[in-house]
DNA sequence: AAGCAGGGCAACCGCGAGAAT
DNA sequence: TATTCTCGCGGTTGCCCTGCT
């Protein structure tokens, strides 16, 4: 046999915690701790609460050095890198940032940060590809956010952002290669690229992927490795040679319309190339399809 | 001032992995 | 070894607040 069951559910308060609970469990957690035994804890701190329940107000709320309030511009940029290379594992990014829960970081990420990366993604009103004024610089630190960070962290494997955030946006499909296709370095003056291999732009655009530009900094020059990502569904009835409809899957798992929208306003009827071009002088941010 | 819609956030739900019996 | 529970996690829900009409 097992164990006991965890609680009396029909016998459990829910919903919010009043001043007098939180003192409670406060109290007992400073005095006794845990005791490794969140189940058992709440019938011995006088709480007609369920363990679970005890546990998230503990880790949520009252433990100490909990930060509450606004996030700063450096734990959105870690966030931003977190998530573009392990995704949603809250537990992780909160790990990098004193004082933050999951939760905390979960709910920020769904409420305000995602709808700013997609404000950030998209071109302003007037955006013209040949255009050469630079961008935001909200949007020059978004884009850098997408770099490595350098952790030291204790996930299994991290992939590098664009990856990630292909991977991520994908949802339902998953990376079936990649394929480096050779580094662009921009001269400092601006927008001269060099393609250091793969100088066949005519297999650039018949080859079927997704082309990824993504730039590392370093004095004066930056230099951009591009890659090229194939992929499929996950759904082997629905195995999508056609590019166009893998983005539109792309952009419907993500749930981002804006996105969706501003894909489209950019798709020229000409080509199949799909741009986010940034309008920077340094940086650059490129889907090729 | 009242009604409505949307946003923010605390709390709950359900699942998987590992532990206890 | 099988069964059941605990823990930790990510996803989801629902309440409350605020701003708009």
């Amino acid at each position: 046999m097992g164990r006991a069951p965890c609680c009396d559910k029909a016998n459990v308060k829910r919903g919010p915690w009043s001043p007098e609970e939180d003192a409670k469990l406060k109290d007992y957690i400073e005095k006794q701790g845990t005791g490794g035994n969140w189940i058992s804890l709440p019938h011995k701190a006088g709480l007609r609460r369920c363990g679970k329940s005890c546990r998230l107000r503990w880790l949520n709320y009252l433990r100490p050095n909990i930060r509450h309030g606004d996030f700063t511009e450096e734990e959105d940029n870690i966030i931003y890198s977190l998530y573009a290379s392990i995704g949603s594992r809250w537990s992780v990014i909160a790990a990098h940032l004193h004082g933050r829960t999951d939760n905390d970081i979960k709910n920020y990420w769904n409420t305000k940060l995602k709808k700013k990366l997609i404000a950030t993604m998209a071109p302003p009103p007037n955006h013209h590809l040949a255009s050469a004024t630079p961008s935001s610089p909200s949007h020059y630190n978004m884009i850098n956010t997408l770099l490595p960070y350098n952790p030291s962290i204790s996930t299994n494997q991290l992939l590098t952002p664009h990856q990630g955030m292909m991977m991520t946006m994908m949802g339902q499909q998953q990376l079936l290669y990649q394929e480096d296709m050779g580094t662009l370095v921009n001269s400092p003056n601006g927008n001269n690229f060099i393609m250091s291999h793969q100088e066949d732009s005519q297999e650039q655009s018949t080859n079927k992927g997704i082309m990824l530009l993504s730039d590392v900094r370093s004095g004066s020059s930056t230099t951009s490795t591009v890659t090229r990502v194939k992929m499929e569904h996950r759904d082997h009835h629905h195995h999508e040679e056609d590019e166009r409809s893998m983005s539109s899957a792309v952009i419907e798992d993500y749930g981002m319309e804006e996105i969706k929208q501003l894909i489209s306003s950019s798709c020229t009827s000409s080509s199949n190339s799909l741009w986010f071009d940034e309008n920077k002088t340094e940086d650059k941010f490129m889907l090729y399809y």
